[in-house]
DNA sequence: CTGAAAGCGCTTACAG
DNA sequence: CTGAAAGCGCTTACAG
């Protein structure tokens, strides 16, 4: 039905090997003249080669394939979608295709497993899986390349590629410490991600630093969205005034934003009776009603990351290790002395 | 390497044949006696048949491809989204896999074009081409089967799904008039967007049906984002205020967002002295300081009938002729009567 | 510089 | 009910 490279030998009177050749600049030299006469041909007849077939016989696809969590959009995680958009970019340049696997949870995504593996991509990028899903540890058996975003694994052959976590959240709550705040509270997201606990660390570090005991440090779980955010900064703000806190550092911005919602709610004021952070800098940060401190994730250097290490591995350069890469504070509005 | 169709038939002392039939429950019948002993070795090697080989002997990837344009987070349209979430799911109940083809612009789709049709994906989805993208003709030239998601043409070879453009409008301003509103605005989104004018059609029609004069409904050109509806606002408000639109309908939620954002910023309030109205009913409207009445587009149904329609015609049932669906409106806290 | 041939890992008429 | 064989559309040693 659609012309092949068959019809393009024939047409052009060579052997098909021939026409392999000129397609793909080798890996025998083809003369000009010959050339010429097949390319014409190819253009006259609209060629397009199969990648179907191209990648069963060199078996490979250069697909990357990418999984992450179904989202739904009103509870979108910005976080994801900068993140997928950093990777898509880095595959474009790489001249990679890319195909998105998408579940609900992530204890869907074992069940899909052979899809992962079936020969359609080449490698495996996984975005944000929490600590207690096993795919990471099942595509390793099976051998897949993979490369995990947004948690550091021991996991042989498999590559991790975040931000400084610790660092970051260390980093940011010094800034909230140094502008004189003594009462801090944490909101953070779910306690079963990496991200959580290594920002906590950070978080507890930046304290100990400057000597903050540990009643006026408060830590409080919950979840990575806007609402939860909001709910738990209302429940601060129920505590007597001189026992609240008067910076709230979150570990997302879409938990800064409720929080900040929560706080002008109760009618007070960010960041002059409150500073807020946040982390990530993603579109919350900046369309909140009061634009956000923040840690800025670099979304552009992860993805390319990402992308460059898994090509890497499928050339089978054995690249060890993971890279870690460094988040930059982003001073807005949200923060500001602590109140007299 | 891997284990192929090959190791099964000699483990189980078979030919690849009846593995192939045993894995694919046909086209032969086999023994059950056979079957079981199959499937035992397939489970003891861990055998995954390779998706390329078969997708090539079948010419069939069960693979969807979806193309729309490249978004950058901090402008993400959320109707794009919607949707996308509408298909992927979609495509998941349909036991198909996706890829998706993403460019900065529209006017780069047209030189990637032979990606989409190089054998990878069995059929293609193009989510909001423009009026003036000649990427659907092109797909349709080639004969790579296609639908169309946000726009209505009249192609050959691609079915087209969208919601009702112009009832839709025509709905939702007929209800800002019937709240005895007189002088009214349109923020229209890009022109070179089918929905744009068609919704302004829509527009027009309800002023039409309640008798408002021309000088009475200003339609104003932009984008379809908030920014630009701030924009516009802003200079709307600046005539004079018997002059001024006492409600304004926007073509989607982002631009209605804007709108308010606008109004409130001028110190007037929604909806007692300025009504909105938006579009989509995507996580916007609901966001928004005042949550927008709007028309919901169902947009699983959109995803739904897109991937349907796909098949069908994957399946070689010629399926012609649009799909048009209705949109809903939802009323929320963004229009009011007319300020006495 | 060019070509005949084997092979990638499957599916599926065709024959028994 | 089972198998030998051709074929899907390419790539790439191997030979000339």
């Amino acid at each position: 039905m659609s012309t092949t490279i068959r019809d393009i030998a024939r047409e052009s009177g060579v052997s098909i090997s021939t026409v392999s050749y000129v397609l793909n600049g080798g890996p025998k030299p083809v003369s000009a003249h010959v050339r010429e006469r097949v390319n014409a041909v190819v253009r006259r007849l609209d060629y397009h080669p199969n990648a179907v077939a191209r990648g069963l016989s060199r078996r490979r696809m250069d697909t990357l394939g990418i999984i992450y969590t179904y989202w739904d959009v009103n509870t979108t995680d910005f976080y994801f979608l900068s993140v997928l958009h950093g990777i898509l970019s880095a595959c474009t340049r790489h001249k990679q295709a890319s195909t998105l696997f998408t579940s609900r949870h992530w204890n869907e995504t074992a069940t899909a497993i052979s899809q992962y593996s079936d020969g359609r991509c080449d490698g495996i990028i996984v975005i944000g899986p929490p600590d207690d899903c096993n795919l990471v540890h099942q595509l390793a058996e099976r051998k897949v390349p993979t490369v995990v975003v947004n948690t550091m694994l021991e996991q042989t052959h498999v590559a991790c590629v975040d931000v400084d976590n610790v660092n970051a959240m260390n980093t940011i709550t010094k800034h909230v410490l140094s502008l004189g705040h003594r009462k801090v509270a944490l909101l953070t997201g779910e306690p079963n991600m990496q991200s959580c606990s290594l920002r906590t660390l950070g978080f507890q570090a930046a304290c100990d630093e400057f000597a903050i005991p540990d009643e006026d440090r408060r830590v409080i779980e919950g979840q990575y969205r806007t609402d939860s955010g909001y709910d738990r900064t209302m429940k601060l703000l129920e505590l007597p005034v001189e026992a609240r806190p008067t910076a709230i550092c979150a570990t997302n911005d879409a938990i800064a934003s409720g929080a900040i919602a929560a706080i002008m709610d109760r009618g007070l004021r960010v960041p002059y009776d409150i500073s807020v952070t946040g982390f990530d800098d993603v579109a919350d940060a900046k369309m909140c009603q009061v634009p956000i401190t923040t840690m800025r994730q670099p979304f552009s250097v992860l993805g390319g990351e990402a992308v460059s290490r898994l090509i890497h591995m499928l050339n089978g350069e054995t690249v060890v290790g993971n890279t870690i890469v460094p988040a930059e504070l982003i001073i807005r509005d949200s923060t500001a002395p602590r109140p007299a």
